[in-house]
DNA sequence: AAATGTTTGTTAATCCATTCACATAGTAGC
DNA sequence: GCTACTATGTGAATGGATTAACAAACATTT
């Protein structure tokens, strides 16, 4: 079982997903076998970095042999709770939002956009890749009690009337692109993905600190 | 001057865009002196912590005063080089591609992205906010020598194709969504940004680990 | 200008993650 | 079954980043 109560690193969390991907793309290529030398140069994580964080899940390869491609679609599959759907919604239905809901994470079955909000009357009423886009004020009207996990895309000054708004309503997971950052309840899990950030911080290592190993 | 050669660490690089955001906003509300501590509370990041990174480019700070807001947006800028624009390229016009052109980084009038790609020839020759679209097989011929840096949003299956004729062109940095890993000359500077994982290792945490100390 | 209070910059301690390296436990071939 | 390989899982070593804590430096007040 994978309830070794061993504690799982923040980092090893973070790499869950791909190894999940990659081993269900061997899985599709018929691949039944892999050892952590293998998946390295395919996924370019170190492989001692591969076998500690398999080995917080428990034993799941043999010595002498690697792992087995369809044991570990299993575990990761079931770490990530793939057999269950999770219903998401969304705030903000602009250029990212519409992008996102299109996309709806196609290629992941179990993460589902299954509704959205926004304030813009010229949006409300509409829907975008078959999700319905509904009154932001509608919020505690619309929702359904299973989504409890929320994407937001609005401009950052609405953030911080957003979020205790989701709080209310029972949200405890929140993936914001909106990076203000906000006080939120402790069992709230929030996560920013800072787009400007991202290619700032990557244009100051490209410019000051081209000493590529 | 900014010169102190002393080694930035990977994790100070990351995070001076939020710095360079926080003073940004002190300074437009007028703020002219922050301490370490006030400049915590807003960003959420430890104020040791803060000292620490500051310190790394150099003595910016007054014992007993705390910091000029001027000198911060002063430094910050000139790591971050807002001076001179950088003109970006885009690969792949989709939903997300779209909507990255058309917010164009509008708060930060240094990062333009000035010209983009597609092979749908529905695109092809369209603009998306003002920016054009043209033929990806015709990118060497419309590149301008000013681009060094790139953002990726084609589907990863695309992305091994798109990367060797972006370096061609002397492309240095990227930035891209299609979470497909992908080897690049050593003077590349790549950075992926894995929508899925993140929501993936969000809901992990949130769901296995909700022991919010 | 002296006394008091404040906040930095940094040294030392700690924490977390990566990497090395190998005993152990298994595979594969004969 | 026996021998020769092979690759895991993990202690121990290393490296990187955070946090605590405080001497030194400056501001402010009187
Ligand atoms: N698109 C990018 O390239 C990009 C880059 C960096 C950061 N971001 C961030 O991502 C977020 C979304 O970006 P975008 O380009 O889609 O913005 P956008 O302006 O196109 O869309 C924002 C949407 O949110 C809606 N909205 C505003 N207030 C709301 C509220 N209180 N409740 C519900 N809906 C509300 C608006 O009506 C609009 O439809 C922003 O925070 C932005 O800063 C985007
Ligand atoms: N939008 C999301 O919510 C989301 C979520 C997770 C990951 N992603 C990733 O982000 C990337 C973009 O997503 P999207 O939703 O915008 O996809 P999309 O399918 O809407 O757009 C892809 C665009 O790339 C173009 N393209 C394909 N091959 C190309 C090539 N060789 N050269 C130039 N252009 C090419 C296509 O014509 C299309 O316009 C994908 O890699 C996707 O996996 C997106």
């Amino acid at each position: 079982m994978l309830n070794t109560r061993a504690r799982v690193s923040k980092a090893t969390v973070r790499r869950i997903p791909l190894y999940y991907r990659a081993v269900q793309q061997l899985q599709q290529q018929g691949v039944k076998r892999i050892r952590s030398e293998r998946l390295s140069e395919i996924i370019h994580i170190p492989s001692a970095t591969i076998r500690r964080d398999f080995s917080s899940f428990g034993e799941l390869g043999k010595s002498g042999y690697g792992y087995s491609v369809d044991t570990l679609v299993d575990e990761f599959g079931k770490l990530l709770e793939v057999q269950d759907a999770e219903n998401i919604l969304l705030v903000g239905c602009g250029g990212l939002g519409a992008a996102l809901i299109e996309n709806n994470f196609r290629r992941n079955p179990d993460l589902n956009i299954t509704m959205a909000f926004d304030i813009d009357s010229a949006k409300i009423g509409t829907e975008i890749g078959g999700v319905p886009v509904y009154d932001f004020r509608e919020l505690a009207m619309r929702v359904t009690p299973d989504i409890k996990t929320a994407i937001i895309a609005v401009p950052s000054s609405a953030q911080p009337q957003v979020i205790p708004a989701l709080e209310g309503i029972g949200i405890d997971a929140i993936l914001t692109f909106a990076p203000q950052p906000v006080v939120c309840l402790p069992t709230t899990t929030i996560r920013y993905i800072d787009l400007t950030s991202e290619l700032q911080s990557l244009l100051f290592t490209a410019h000051h600190q081209q000493l590529a190993e």
